[in-house]
RNA sequence: GGAUGGAUUCCCGAGUGGCCAAAGGGGACAGACUGUAAAUCUGCUGCAAAUUGCUUCGGUGGUUCGAAUCCACCUCCAUCCA
């Protein structure tokens, strides 16, 4: 009974992670999960948490839950900022409630790096960021060119900038930035939060498909989002006063729709572009999760995308971790 | 029936005697990623026993040391004239 106790005091707490490319169907197979091990869902989606954000953000509707929790959606209004970091406080935040009432937390989405860092641990509290020095940062680089940047880094962090490609100045500038706030360098940073490990009992599922058939689905999803809307939707963001420069307005949908509303694109490039560019997004987000490690495959068709039978692995995988109880 | 223009590697498209497996773009594929991540960035794309060899530029035949590039005929496409 003692050595019972001091197992379970020494656990770490169970988290199922349940992610995967766009448009492969976590949404309705989480529910379906939540259901079976009485969890609660904790949404890993860099755009559900914006309200106003719908149809292009294919957002879980209040029916579609069944009175399911559902964490970290419409959370934000769209001028807000959101990043890895507010992410993970807040997720933090909803897991003591979580564990609070004894539930299972389900993480759902299809944001790698955000599961990272909460699984992880990932730590990201000891700078804030500096809008101001980032700025600045910025205008240097459209007046003198990434070259410039890349130089100071180059200094700054020559470890950093090893890594660093110099044409990717978004990563150049928050390096600089890290370096500006904390006087240390990213580089040393990254190699310490890259050594750590799981800090929770988890099962990484990863839910995947044929590439031809994620293809076609996220086609069929791209036109069931036009035909529920998703320029009238887009339209009433811009009335709002949202514009390309917002953090929310860089999602999928909202960037094409909104340079065709502005006359930028034809109604039909704007399509295509979206959906080409879904498309490299699954594609990325594949990448990353090859790269994880522990995580479960899930191939669909593997399944005879019979549904039970997926549940039916997920759910014998869970017990083999001690994450649910035998049956 | 006649005139002209065209057919290039998965697609668009440049190349008009050797430096061409063939510019550039797209797509596809692969990768990076630790505070914008649905973001940002990179690589690769004829085949192979791969610093070399082989097969490609509508088809067949020819000219030439050498042809995607020149010539002849054929097939298909476009526009115009009948």
């Amino acid at each position: 009974m003692k050595l019972e106790k001091k197992n379970v005091l020494d656990m770490k707490p169970p988290m199922i992670v349940l992610t995967g490319p766009t448009a492969v169907g976590k949404t309705k197979l989480s529910l379906a999960l939540a259901e079976a091990v009485g969890g609660e869902i904790i949404s890993a989606d860099s755009m559900q948490v914006y309200r106003h954000m719908d149809i292009g953000s294919a957002k879980i509707t209040q029916e579609e839950m069944r009175g399911i929790p559902h964490h970290m959606i419409n959370i934000l209004e769209p001028w807000e900022a959101f990043h890895v970091a507010a992410f993970k406080e807040r997720c933090e935040r909803a897991l003591t409630e979580i564990y609070g009432r004894e539930h299972i937390p389900i993480v759902a989405g299809g944001t790698g790096f955000y599961i990272q860092a909460l699984l992880r641990d990932i730590d990201f509290t000891e700078n804030e960021e500096d809008a101001e020095y980032r700025a600045c940062l910025e205008k240097l680089a459209a007046r003198e060119g990434a070259g410039k940047l890349y130089g100071m880094l180059l200094e700054a962090d020559p470890e950093a900038a090893r890594a660093i490609h110099p044409h990717n100045s978004k990563r150049v500038i928050r390096a600089l930035e890290y370096h500006h706030l904390t006087g240390q360098k990213i580089s040393l940073h990254n190699e310490q939060e890259r050594q750590k490990q799981s800090a929770y009992n988890s099962c990484y599922f990863v839910l995947n498909d044929l590439r031809e058939r994620l293809y076609e689905r996220i086609e069929q999803r791209i036109d069931e989002m036009l035909a529920q809307g998703l320029v009238a939707e887009v339209e009433k963001l811009r009335e709002m006063g949202c514009h390309r420069g917002m953090v929310s307005m860089q999602g999928l949908g909202y960037k094409e729709i909104l340079a065709y509303l502005e006359g930028e694109y034809t109604y039909e490039h704007a399509v295509e572009i979206l959906k080409r560019d879904t498309r490299h997004f699954a594609k990325r987000q594949l990448t990353w999760f090859r790269r994880e490690s522990d995580v479960i495959w899930i191939n669909k068709n593997e399944f005879g995308y019979d549904e039970r039978k997926i549940l039916e692995f997920m759910l014998d995988e869970l017990r083999e971790h001690g994450i649910v109880g035998e049956r």
